[in-house]
DNA sequence: AAATATCGCAACCGCTTTGGT
DNA sequence: AACCAAAGCGGTTGCGATATT
């Protein structure tokens, strides 16, 4: 059987979007929001199935996405989430503001990888050729060890999406509740539109903010988010929290996770991760912040006492150390890379 | 200047997952 | 539980732009 294709209808059109298009569909967008994407192209008048609107829409027209150049600081990330989670681009595009998963993976197959063989890592291990001669001598621990760490990520990252969902539902039952008895007191701060994975809407339609947000933007509220969990955030250093905002409203903004939001949820891990590498510390170390920081890969502690700080015994000292090493290698690579340094990162 | 090769990226394709009925 | 529609996702393609011969 199988489904039929969504475009075969005769008359619609393939290839590359006309200005025009474009204007038709943002639009319509900005008016209507996109409903359901199916019905799409014909309400604003264009000759294209709902999923070329769609797409068009998330990789391209949506005004949170930041185009251009990548900074170095992107590229490290998309190398080192690449090595941890391999070519789960959305995953990875979680850890990027503003940055689509097709944005990402193009970019990964025309520049990075390409980058990385030159510089002789193979862009599938992220290991370098002469580690992986040698691995056969027992060298191959650092990879395996690697492995391990990704299966366990990912399975973090399932068990946290999971996770959020059961908790969504109960957090809306419990806001619904609340809403229903304090209907007068709704809070005024947050844009809490829609956070479904299907419907886009306009947040704060009427009031003069015209603000698009896609179901994996980021919303106004995002700095608030990490304040229950005491992470701290740019905003959060410099003014104080405005305490208005209902403490329900917060934890429902915390928990409440669809997909879409862990992703949104995950947009600020990234800060997280930062703010934990600036040395902010408290938070734990992260599995996540023990691979991608900065702090790890560049300025790890030479000495074994700063090491092995918080690590129980030999064995784990040397656990996190060959990790440790691992993207140590990594980094210096790129970093010591020949001829075009300059231009590399 | 013309032909050819290479690059970069938007868009498509098809499979999987999710959510509603 | 089964079915279906829609969205999500990753691999691949097509084509315009640019570089090279």
């Amino acid at each position: 059987m199988g489904r039929s294709p969504c475009c075969d209808k005769a008359g619609l059109k393939k290839g590359p979007w006309t200005p025009e298009e474009d204007q038709k569909l943002l639009a319509y967008i900005e008016e209507h929001g996109h409903g359901s994407w199916r019905s799409l192209p014909e309400k604003a008048g264009l000759q294209r199935c709902g999923k070329s609107c769609r797409l068009r829409w998330t990789n391209y027209l949506r005004p949170d996405i930041k185009r251009g150049k990548f900074t170095v600081q992107e590229e490290q990330t998309i190398i080192q989430l690449h090595a941890l989670l391999g070519n789960r681009w959305s995953a990875i595009a979680t850890h990027l503001p503003k940055r689509t998963d097709n944005e990402i993976k193009n970019y990964w197959n025309t520049h990075l990888k390409k980058r990385l063989i030159k510089m002789g890592i193979d862009p599938v291990t992220h290991k370098h050729k002469n580690e992986t001669l040698s691995s056969s001598t027992g060298q191959s621990k650092n990879a395996a060890t690697l492995s391990h760490m990704a299966q366990w990520e990912s399975a973090r990252l399932e068990a946290e999406a999971r996770l959020a969902r059961e908790s969504k539902l109960l957090h809306l039952q419990h806001y619904e509740n609340n809403n229903n008895l304090n209907k007068s007191a709704a809070p005024q701060q947050h844009c809490f539109t829609q956070k479904t994975s299907t419907n886009w809407t306009k947040p704060n339609q009427g009031n003069g903010d015209q603000q698009l947000e896609s179901p994996t933007s980021t919303v106004t509220f995002s700095e608030n988010l990490l304040m229950p969990l005491g992470i701290p955030t740019d905003s959060s250093r410099n003014r104080n929290n405005n305490n208005n905002e209902s403490s329900a409203m917060i934890e429902l903004a915390v928990s409440s996770s669809t997909s879409s939001d862990v992703s949104l949820v995950k947009e600020h891990e990234h800060d997280w991760i930062r703010q934990i590498n600036c040395g902010s510390g408290g938070i734990g170390e992260g599995f996540t912040s023990l691979l991608i920081g900065d702090s790890v890969g560049r300025s790890l502690p030479t000495g074994k006492n700063e090491a092995t700080a918080g690590v129980g015994n030999e064995s784990e000292y040397n656990y996190y150390e060959d990790n440790k090493n691992y993207w140590n290698s990594i980094l210096n690579l790129v970093d010591s890379s020949p001829s075009d340094s300059a231009t590399m990162f």
